[in-house]
DNA sequence: AATCATTTTAGACTGATCGTCTAATAAATG
DNA sequence: CATTTATTAGACGATCAGTCTAAAATGATT
């Protein structure tokens, strides 16, 4: 349960700094449960009981579960940017060897959950045939950023020789997040996190 | 629309072969939407639709939607295979030819449905955390099944020279169904089979 | 302090859609 | 003609996203 005090009713206190946090139990109940079952399957009342907020404070907070998702998207994708960065800009270690933390953390992260979580922009990608048309140009813009993050990586490893000169960085990058997606998938299906390190062996032997 | 004409009501008459054809369009009908929309997101008059067969006949020929399900992983399952052997078994070209026949194959298939198809069972592996349980194993022998088949392929071209001899291939074929199914994900989003290109090009430098 | 305005919550309600089931219908069978 | 078997029509209750009204609790105004 993310928030299991309940709430009160009327306007809350402006000292008591309950601003906004209504709004932020919500999301971070949308996150987590979006990560685990997608859009489609997810009802609002599945959220609203995980933030133990009444129904009423949805629609005053937000428009449509719509407009909720994007937010979600929104916020998981900087969450995750932020993640990323904490592993590829942390200059204690060789640039490959960041790309190596993150993945053993993101295969602990999902062994923490029992391989049931998988990755919230992967499964509304998925999905993405019965869902709203905005959220392709959404999920594909954070899928890029993504990339921008691990290709400025790989290029420190190519400055230091450790990626062949001739290769292109941003395409090795778009290899990765193509096939890291499809590890997560098979990973949540096999509830076991064999797959990423398969995939990871095999984009690390790419490079060479 | 895959069964256009009406249906009557009551017993149908012997000497016009009706026998499974209810059944045929119903299961035709499910793996279209299924590899477009996935489970959840899929309800069964929209396969009825389709089908041209009215609701009540459904729960006639399947126990719910969850064995009809079961039916279709199994259906797309073997028509899958039997296109793949149809490629991987092709004497006629060199291994790993045959392998760059089935990816071209794979997106011309996704192009003429606009890349709003992806595949069955990666659809129903994502979803997996808000399916029936039964539907993991099934779903995670048909990808060994894939597997198996590309495997052997492998050995052929390995046999030839052309995959190191140190290299294991069943461990290759994971690689290959792995990355493969976060690269039909990700045309899905893009609509482009730019991801299916580039994911192949980064599996067969891999080969080498 | 009394009043008013604003913000938030409670939860019943709607219409649509979901998967499921029963009774009716029509042909085959004896 | 009576019975059995195959098939379908449509009702059913559950649940869905979303709406709405009234109540409650605070801040602002006087």
């Amino acid at each position: 349960m993310v928030n299991p005090q309940p709430r009160k009713r009327g306007r809350p206190p402006k000292q008591a700094p309950d601003h906004g946090d209504t709004r932020e139990s919500l999301l971070r109940a949308g996150v987590a449960t979006l990560t685990r079952k997608g859009f489609v399957a997810t009802g609002l009342d599945e959220i609203l009981a995980l933030a133990n907020v009444p129904k009423g404070s949805f629609y005053h907070y937000f428009a449509s579960k719509e407009a909720f998702g994007a937010e979600a998207i929104a916020r998981y994708g900087a969450y995750f940017a932020a993640k990323l960065d904490r592993h590829l800009l942390d200059e204690r270690l060789a640039p490959l060897d960041r790309l190596r933390g993150f993945i053993a953390n993101a295969e602990a992260g999902m062994r923490r959950y029992e391989f049931r979580r998988g990755c919230l922009v992967g499964n509304l990608g998925q999905e993405m045939s019965a869902l709203p048309e905005a959220y392709r140009s959404q999920l594909d813009a954070v899928f890029m950023d993504w990339e921008a993050r691990l290709a400025a990586c790989l290029r420190l490893a190519q400055a230091r020789g450790e990626i062949g000169s001739g290769r292109d960085c941003a395409r090795l990058a778009h290899f990765f997040w193509i096939g890291w997606e499809g590890a997560v998938l098979r990973a949540k299906l096999r509830r076991s996190g064999e797959p990423l390190r398969i995939f990871a062996e095999g984009f690390f032997a790419l490079l060479a």
